[in-house]
DNA sequence: GTCAGATCTTGAATCATTCCAGAAAAGGAG
DNA sequence: CTCCTTTTCTGGAATGATTCAAGATCTGAC
Protein backbone atom coordinates (compact mmCIF):
# COMPACT_ATOMS: atom_id res chain seq x y z
CA UNK A 1 0.00 0.00 0.00
CA UNK A 2 0.97 3.39 -0.33
CA UNK A 3 2.47 5.23 2.88
CA UNK A 4 0.45 3.38 5.67
CA UNK A 5 -2.13 5.82 7.38
CA UNK A 6 -1.59 6.81 10.83
CA UNK A 7 -4.63 5.59 12.29
CA UNK A 8 -3.98 7.23 15.97
CA UNK A 9 -3.19 9.93 14.52
CA UNK A 10 -6.18 10.74 12.51
CA UNK A 11 -8.31 9.75 15.53
CA UNK A 12 -6.75 12.26 17.78
CA UNK A 13 -7.02 15.00 15.05
CA UNK A 14 -10.51 14.00 15.09
CA UNK A 15 -11.20 14.68 18.93
CA UNK A 16 -11.75 11.02 19.00
CA UNK A 17 -10.07 8.64 21.79
CA UNK A 18 -8.02 6.04 20.63
CA UNK A 19 -9.01 3.07 21.41
CA UNK A 20 -7.94 -0.75 19.63
CA UNK A 21 -11.34 -1.32 18.12
CA UNK A 22 -11.15 2.11 16.69
CA UNK A 23 -7.69 1.47 15.28
CA UNK A 24 -8.89 -2.20 13.46
CA UNK A 25 -12.11 -0.80 12.04
CA UNK A 26 -10.15 2.52 10.69
CA UNK A 27 -7.46 -0.42 9.59
CA UNK A 28 -10.26 -2.23 7.93
CA UNK A 29 -12.19 0.26 5.91
CA UNK A 30 -8.67 1.49 4.20
CA UNK A 31 -8.31 -2.09 3.38
CA UNK A 32 -11.55 -3.04 2.20
CA UNK A 33 -12.89 -0.73 -0.21
CA UNK A 34 -16.94 -0.12 0.17
CA UNK A 35 -17.60 -3.26 2.49
CA UNK A 36 -20.25 -3.79 4.11
CA UNK A 37 -20.45 -3.65 8.33
CA UNK A 38 -20.08 -7.52 8.28
CA UNK A 39 -16.99 -7.45 6.39
CA UNK A 40 -15.85 -5.10 8.28
CA UNK A 41 -16.41 -6.90 11.54
CA UNK A 42 -15.12 -9.77 10.07
CA UNK A 43 -11.69 -8.31 9.02
CA UNK A 44 -11.95 -6.33 12.50
CA UNK A 45 -11.88 -10.06 14.28
CA UNK A 46 -9.37 -11.30 12.31
CA UNK A 47 -6.68 -8.63 13.04
CA UNK A 48 -7.63 -8.04 16.77
CA UNK A 49 -9.67 -10.88 18.01
CA UNK A 50 -12.83 -10.57 20.23
CA UNK A 51 -14.95 -7.26 18.82
CA UNK A 52 -18.80 -7.24 19.55
CA UNK A 53 -20.62 -6.15 16.09
CA UNK A 54 -22.21 -3.25 18.59
CA UNK A 55 -18.64 -1.74 19.37
CA UNK A 56 -18.48 -1.68 15.45
CA UNK A 57 -21.94 -0.27 14.44
CA UNK A 58 -20.81 2.43 17.23
CA UNK A 59 -17.24 2.76 15.55
CA UNK A 60 -18.31 3.73 12.46
CA UNK A 61 -21.19 6.06 13.05
CA UNK A 62 -18.71 7.58 15.44
CA UNK A 63 -15.98 7.96 12.77
CA UNK A 64 -18.72 9.09 10.32
CA UNK A 65 -19.85 11.75 11.81
CA UNK A 66 -16.21 12.78 12.83
CA UNK A 67 -15.93 12.63 8.65
CA UNK A 68 -13.30 9.58 8.50
CA UNK A 69 -15.03 7.34 6.41
CA UNK A 70 -17.77 8.06 4.43
CA UNK A 71 -20.69 5.78 4.35
CA UNK A 72 -22.89 5.09 1.13
CA UNK A 73 -25.83 3.13 1.04
CA UNK A 74 -27.10 2.89 -2.53
CA UNK A 75 -30.68 1.43 -3.19
CA UNK A 76 -31.27 -2.10 -1.88
CA UNK A 77 -28.06 -2.48 -0.53
CA UNK A 78 -26.81 -2.09 2.97
CA UNK A 79 -24.37 0.38 4.45
CA UNK A 80 -21.12 0.33 3.14
CA UNK A 81 -18.01 2.10 4.43
CA UNK A 82 -15.23 4.00 2.34
CA UNK A 83 -11.86 6.06 2.93
CA UNK A 84 -11.49 8.33 0.37
CA UNK A 85 -13.08 11.72 2.24
CA UNK A 86 -13.40 15.02 1.31
CA UNK A 87 -12.42 14.99 -2.55
CA UNK A 88 -16.41 14.58 -3.40
CA UNK A 89 -16.10 11.72 -5.73
CA UNK A 90 -19.14 9.46 -6.82
CA UNK A 91 -19.72 5.73 -7.45
CA UNK A 92 -20.82 3.33 -10.37
CA UNK A 93 -22.82 0.56 -9.25
CA UNK A 94 -24.00 -2.47 -11.01
CA UNK A 95 -27.53 -3.40 -10.99
CA UNK A 96 -26.70 -7.44 -11.42
CA UNK A 97 -24.01 -7.80 -8.87
CA UNK A 98 -23.93 -4.82 -7.00
CA UNK A 99 -20.31 -4.03 -7.29
CA UNK A 100 -19.21 -0.52 -6.45
CA UNK A 101 -16.49 1.43 -8.44
CA UNK A 102 -15.40 5.03 -8.01
CA UNK A 103 -15.55 7.30 -10.68
CA UNK A 104 -13.67 10.99 -9.86
CA UNK A 105 -15.89 13.97 -9.85
CA UNK A 106 -15.39 16.79 -12.43
CA UNK A 107 -15.59 19.76 -9.79
CA UNK A 108 -14.32 17.72 -6.67
CA UNK A 109 -15.87 20.18 -4.22
CA UNK A 110 -19.43 19.72 -2.72
CA UNK A 111 -21.53 20.33 -4.43
CA UNK A 112 -20.32 19.75 -7.53
CA UNK A 113 -23.84 20.14 -9.05
CA UNK A 114 -25.80 23.22 -8.96
CA UNK A 115 -30.30 22.21 -8.87
CA UNK A 116 -32.38 23.50 -11.55
CA UNK A 117 -35.08 24.56 -8.47
CA UNK A 118 -33.62 24.20 -5.21
CA UNK A 119 -37.53 24.26 -3.69
CA UNK A 120 -35.80 26.56 -1.35
CA UNK A 121 -33.45 24.12 0.52
CA UNK A 122 -29.65 24.86 1.65
CA UNK A 123 -27.96 21.94 -0.43
CA UNK A 124 -24.42 21.45 0.67
CA UNK A 125 -24.05 18.27 -1.57
CA UNK A 126 -24.75 16.61 -4.55
CA UNK A 127 -24.18 12.79 -4.50
CA UNK A 128 -24.43 10.90 -7.69
CA UNK A 129 -24.87 7.39 -8.81
CA UNK A 130 -24.22 5.76 -11.90
CA UNK A 131 -25.99 2.87 -12.53
CA UNK A 132 -24.97 0.19 -15.14
CA UNK A 133 -23.73 -3.15 -15.41
CA UNK A 134 -20.36 -3.86 -14.36
CA UNK A 135 -17.61 -5.32 -16.57
CA UNK A 136 -18.00 -9.19 -15.24
CA UNK A 137 -21.43 -9.01 -15.38
CA UNK A 138 -21.82 -7.35 -18.90
CA UNK A 139 -19.57 -10.27 -20.68
CA UNK A 140 -21.35 -13.04 -18.64
CA UNK A 141 -24.99 -12.31 -19.98
CA UNK A 142 -24.30 -10.29 -22.93
CA UNK B 1 -55.67 17.17 -9.16
CA UNK B 2 -55.27 16.82 -12.75
CA UNK B 3 -56.74 14.55 -15.32
CA UNK B 4 -57.43 11.73 -12.95
CA UNK B 5 -55.58 9.23 -14.28
CA UNK B 6 -56.72 5.48 -15.63
CA UNK B 7 -55.17 3.09 -13.70
CA UNK B 8 -56.73 0.46 -15.37
CA UNK B 9 -55.93 1.41 -18.12
CA UNK B 10 -52.06 2.15 -17.28
CA UNK B 11 -52.00 -1.73 -15.67
CA UNK B 12 -53.59 -2.88 -19.06
CA UNK B 13 -50.62 -0.96 -20.67
CA UNK B 14 -48.57 -2.21 -19.07
CA UNK B 15 -49.50 -6.03 -18.97
CA UNK B 16 -50.17 -6.45 -15.52
CA UNK B 17 -54.01 -7.87 -13.69
CA UNK B 18 -56.07 -5.20 -13.23
CA UNK B 19 -56.95 -5.83 -9.24
CA UNK B 20 -58.26 -3.95 -6.82
CA UNK B 21 -55.21 -3.81 -4.44
CA UNK B 22 -53.21 -2.28 -7.54
CA UNK B 23 -55.18 0.09 -8.44
CA UNK B 24 -55.41 1.27 -4.86
CA UNK B 25 -52.10 1.55 -4.63
CA UNK B 26 -51.36 3.06 -8.02
CA UNK B 27 -54.08 5.65 -6.66
CA UNK B 28 -52.32 6.13 -3.35
CA UNK B 29 -49.02 6.57 -4.67
CA UNK B 30 -50.04 9.29 -6.83
CA UNK B 31 -51.87 10.89 -3.56
CA UNK B 32 -49.12 10.52 -1.80
CA UNK B 33 -46.08 11.22 -3.19
CA UNK B 34 -42.58 9.87 -1.77
CA UNK B 35 -44.58 7.94 0.45
CA UNK B 36 -42.96 5.42 2.19
CA UNK B 37 -44.60 1.45 2.31
CA UNK B 38 -46.16 1.84 5.47
CA UNK B 39 -47.81 5.32 4.32
CA UNK B 40 -49.16 3.71 0.83
CA UNK B 41 -50.34 0.26 3.14
CA UNK B 42 -52.72 2.93 5.21
CA UNK B 43 -53.82 5.03 2.43
CA UNK B 44 -54.37 1.62 0.02
CA UNK B 45 -56.38 0.51 3.68
CA UNK B 46 -58.78 3.05 4.09
CA UNK B 47 -59.91 3.41 0.77
CA UNK B 48 -59.95 -0.12 -0.03
CA UNK B 49 -60.56 -2.03 3.26
CA UNK B 50 -58.35 -4.59 4.61
CA UNK B 51 -55.42 -5.91 2.08
CA UNK B 52 -52.43 -7.94 3.45
CA UNK B 53 -49.00 -5.73 3.55
CA UNK B 54 -47.92 -8.77 1.73
CA UNK B 55 -50.07 -7.50 -1.04
CA UNK B 56 -48.72 -4.20 -1.44
CA UNK B 57 -44.99 -5.02 -0.94
CA UNK B 58 -45.76 -7.27 -3.98
CA UNK B 59 -47.90 -4.69 -6.44
CA UNK B 60 -45.24 -2.27 -5.37
CA UNK B 61 -42.57 -4.20 -6.79
CA UNK B 62 -44.44 -5.18 -9.64
CA UNK B 63 -45.47 -1.47 -10.70
CA UNK B 64 -41.69 -0.45 -9.99
CA UNK B 65 -40.58 -3.59 -12.29
CA UNK B 66 -43.09 -1.87 -14.68
CA UNK B 67 -41.92 1.00 -14.78
CA UNK B 68 -45.31 2.60 -13.72
CA UNK B 69 -43.79 4.06 -10.21
CA UNK B 70 -40.31 4.91 -9.39
CA UNK B 71 -38.69 3.78 -5.88
CA UNK B 72 -36.04 6.08 -4.18
CA UNK B 73 -34.41 5.21 -1.10
CA UNK B 74 -32.20 7.83 0.31
CA UNK B 75 -29.26 6.34 2.77
CA UNK B 76 -30.44 6.18 5.79
CA UNK B 77 -34.30 5.66 4.84
CA UNK B 78 -36.95 3.15 4.28
CA UNK B 79 -37.70 2.82 0.62
CA UNK B 80 -40.08 5.38 -0.89
CA UNK B 81 -42.10 5.48 -4.46
CA UNK B 82 -43.54 8.16 -6.32
CA UNK B 83 -45.62 8.23 -9.23
CA UNK B 84 -43.20 11.03 -11.92
CA UNK B 85 -41.39 8.29 -14.40
CA UNK B 86 -39.84 9.12 -17.59
CA UNK B 87 -38.57 12.29 -17.11
CA UNK B 88 -35.38 11.15 -15.45
CA UNK B 89 -36.46 14.02 -12.30
CA UNK B 90 -33.63 14.01 -9.20
CA UNK B 91 -34.28 14.59 -5.83
CA UNK B 92 -33.15 16.82 -2.71
CA UNK B 93 -33.47 14.98 0.55
CA UNK B 94 -33.20 17.26 4.33
CA UNK B 95 -30.41 16.07 6.09
CA UNK B 96 -32.71 16.84 9.35
CA UNK B 97 -36.14 15.58 8.65
CA UNK B 98 -36.16 13.75 5.89
CA UNK B 99 -38.23 15.80 3.27
CA UNK B 100 -37.95 14.74 -0.28
CA UNK B 101 -38.48 17.54 -2.92
CA UNK B 102 -38.48 17.08 -6.74
CA UNK B 103 -35.56 18.24 -8.68
CA UNK B 104 -36.10 18.66 -12.56
CA UNK B 105 -32.93 17.38 -14.65
CA UNK B 106 -31.60 20.04 -17.25
CA UNK B 107 -31.55 16.96 -19.38
CA UNK B 108 -34.62 15.18 -18.77
CA UNK B 109 -33.44 12.08 -20.66
CA UNK B 110 -31.08 9.20 -18.65
CA UNK B 111 -28.11 9.05 -18.08
CA UNK B 112 -27.98 12.81 -17.58
CA UNK B 113 -24.59 12.74 -16.66
CA UNK B 114 -21.70 11.05 -18.39
CA UNK B 115 -18.93 9.34 -15.74
CA UNK B 116 -15.44 10.52 -15.93
CA UNK B 117 -14.47 7.47 -15.95
CA UNK B 118 -16.89 4.84 -16.05
CA UNK B 119 -14.59 1.84 -15.25
CA UNK B 120 -15.99 -0.18 -18.06
CA UNK B 121 -19.43 -0.32 -16.62
CA UNK B 122 -22.44 0.18 -19.14
CA UNK B 123 -24.24 3.21 -17.45
CA UNK B 124 -27.94 3.96 -18.01
CA UNK B 125 -28.19 5.83 -15.46
CA UNK B 126 -27.19 8.66 -13.25
CA UNK B 127 -29.02 9.11 -10.05
CA UNK B 128 -28.55 12.43 -7.85
CA UNK B 129 -29.31 12.91 -5.19
CA UNK B 130 -29.15 16.62 -3.44
CA UNK B 131 -28.59 16.85 0.41
CA UNK B 132 -29.06 19.98 2.39
CA UNK B 133 -31.73 21.63 4.68
CA UNK B 134 -35.53 22.03 3.74
CA UNK B 135 -36.86 25.11 4.08
CA UNK B 136 -38.67 24.46 7.49
CA UNK B 137 -36.00 23.17 9.53
CA UNK B 138 -33.70 25.72 7.73
CA UNK B 139 -36.16 28.33 9.91
CA UNK B 140 -36.07 26.25 12.93
CA UNK B 141 -32.70 26.09 13.56
CA UNK B 142 -30.99 29.15 11.75
C1' DG C 1 -2.32 7.60 40.76
C1' DT C 2 -7.15 8.93 40.61
C1' DC C 3 -11.47 10.20 38.54
C1' DA C 4 -15.25 11.36 35.38
C1' DG C 5 -16.96 10.36 31.32
C1' DA C 6 -16.62 8.03 27.03
C1' DT C 7 -16.54 3.47 25.12
C1' DC C 8 -17.09 -1.59 24.88
C1' DT C 9 -19.65 -6.11 26.07
C1' DT C 10 -23.53 -8.92 26.27
C1' DG C 11 -28.00 -9.94 25.15
C1' DA C 12 -32.40 -8.72 23.72
C1' DA C 13 -35.58 -5.86 20.84
C1' DT C 14 -37.14 -3.49 16.70
C1' DC C 15 -38.57 -2.96 12.17
C1' DA C 16 -38.61 -3.25 7.15
C1' DT C 17 -38.73 -6.73 4.11
C1' DT C 18 -39.05 -11.46 2.45
C1' DC C 19 -40.40 -16.44 2.34
C1' DC C 20 -43.99 -19.97 2.33
C1' DA C 21 -48.25 -22.60 1.46
C1' DG C 22 -52.78 -22.42 0.56
C1' DA C 23 -57.08 -19.74 -0.84
C1' DA C 24 -59.10 -16.49 -4.03
C1' DA C 25 -59.60 -13.92 -8.15
C1' DA C 26 -58.56 -12.48 -13.04
C1' DG C 27 -58.52 -13.30 -17.90
C1' DG C 28 -59.06 -16.26 -21.86
C1' DA C 29 -61.25 -20.24 -24.19
C1' DG C 30 -65.19 -22.94 -25.20
C1' DC D 1 -72.12 -17.72 -19.13
C1' DT D 2 -68.94 -21.38 -17.20
C1' DC D 3 -64.63 -23.68 -16.62
C1' DC D 4 -59.71 -23.79 -16.36
C1' DT D 5 -55.05 -22.11 -15.86
C1' DT D 6 -52.17 -18.81 -13.99
C1' DT D 7 -51.38 -15.01 -11.38
C1' DT D 8 -52.27 -12.71 -7.27
C1' DC D 9 -53.63 -12.16 -2.43
C1' DT D 10 -53.95 -13.79 2.51
C1' DG D 11 -52.07 -14.96 6.95
C1' DG D 12 -48.41 -16.11 9.58
C1' DA D 13 -43.73 -16.97 10.40
C1' DA D 14 -38.78 -15.95 9.41
C1' DT D 15 -34.85 -13.23 8.23
C1' DG D 16 -31.34 -9.94 8.82
C1' DA D 17 -29.50 -5.34 9.45
C1' DT D 18 -29.53 -2.14 12.89
C1' DT D 19 -30.54 -0.26 17.41
C1' DC D 20 -31.54 -0.10 22.53
C1' DA D 21 -30.23 -0.93 27.39
C1' DA D 22 -27.44 -1.75 31.58
C1' DG D 23 -23.34 -2.59 33.51
C1' DA D 24 -18.16 -3.31 33.13
C1' DT D 25 -13.88 -1.29 31.28
C1' DC D 26 -10.76 1.87 29.43
C1' DT D 27 -8.99 6.57 27.98
C1' DG D 28 -7.19 10.97 28.76
C1' DA D 29 -6.68 14.82 31.94
C1' DC D 30 -5.58 16.54 36.50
Amino acid sequence: MTTAPDYEQMLRGADLRVTRPRVAVLNAVHALPHADTDAIIGAVRTEEGDVSHQAVYDVLRALTAAGLVRRIQPSGSVARYESRVGDNHHHVVCRSCGAIADVDCAIGEAPCLSASDDNGFVIDEAEVIYWGTCPDCSTARP
